[in-house]
DNA sequence: ATCCATGCAAATAGTTTGCAAGACC
DNA sequence: GGTCTTGCAAACTATTTGCATGGAT
């Protein structure tokens, strides 16, 4: 779910820092940094995203310690992962209710809808045991669609 | 689409070779075999199964031939691509008309289906300019419910 | 003070590229 | 025979691991 409030924000980032503290995983500044980056981020931020983000304010972080912290957090639920064309993506979990996304293809930002096709499916073959679903819908968002049209 | 029987193994074979050949590919041994090993799977292939498929038949084959030659059956648009959770897979492209598949998360075989959310959807805001989706269901097959269970 | 997290370096996995020798048309 | 394809080796990218130091509780 996309936070454009400040007040969202920082109660995303307070819930992220939670779950870790939760875990019993010691709140190091990396951490609390890298919990107020993905409460900020409105689309999908690459491995190197998150380094290059965090390197601004601790410049002296390793790629290693930024791999370690997103696994950790996607093994615990907080982050979700996504292997978009361009490779392996992460964003922080919606934590609300079931829901989908379209996905802009030029800024990787994420618009969330209600619509869920598992309720209106039909023809299912019955000895199939469904666990998940993947939906998404890709596109351009209004910001880009001028963009997108002359390439 | 599945193929079981093996005229349609042999069409889609087939089918894969002539297109290479309108491309002005050269059409090897080691190109003929991957045709035949994607015709008869019926689910998606890493490359690495690709590499250790064609090995049992050309000994010498080697990893950046499978690459190569993946990659341009992708361009070609005659192989699809998709990350599933444990990375990159290739299968044929289901040539027909459009549809969505089940995958079995254990042995990772597909089954089409009919139903298309884009078909039923309601609630995708006007200014997003829908380019393409994705939906897969994704569980277990009549065959591996069995083990599945006992996990 | 204890133990976990970090940074560094090196290792590993996955994928791509340059080039000479061989295969296809 | 000319050119495309292959295999080998090496390069490159992305990701993971071992270990000593520094930081959180």
């Amino acid at each position: 779910m996309a936070n454009h409030h400040k007040q969202d924000i920082e109660s995303t980032m307070q819930d992220i820092v939670k779950a870790m503290s939760a875990k019993g995983w010691r709140i190091t500044d990396q951490r609390k940094s890298l919990a107020t980056l993905f409460a900020e981020a409105e689309g999908f931020l690459s491995p190197k995203d998150v380094y290059d983000s965090m390197r601004q304010q601790y410049p002296g972080v390793s790629f290693d310690t930024v791999y370690r912290n997103l696994r950790l957090l996607s093994e615990m639920g907080v982050l979700e992962q996504i292997y978009l064309n361009d490779g392996l993506k992460f964003r922080a979990r919606c934590g609300s209710h079931h829901h989908h996304h379209l996905i802009c293809l030029q800024c990787e930002k994420t618009v969330p809808f209600e619509f869920c096709p598992m309720l209106h499916m039909a023809g299912v073959p019955a000895d199939f045991q469904v666990v998940s679903h993947r939906f998404e819908i890709f596109g351009y968002c209004p910001s880009c669609e001028s963009t997108a049209s002359s390439e």
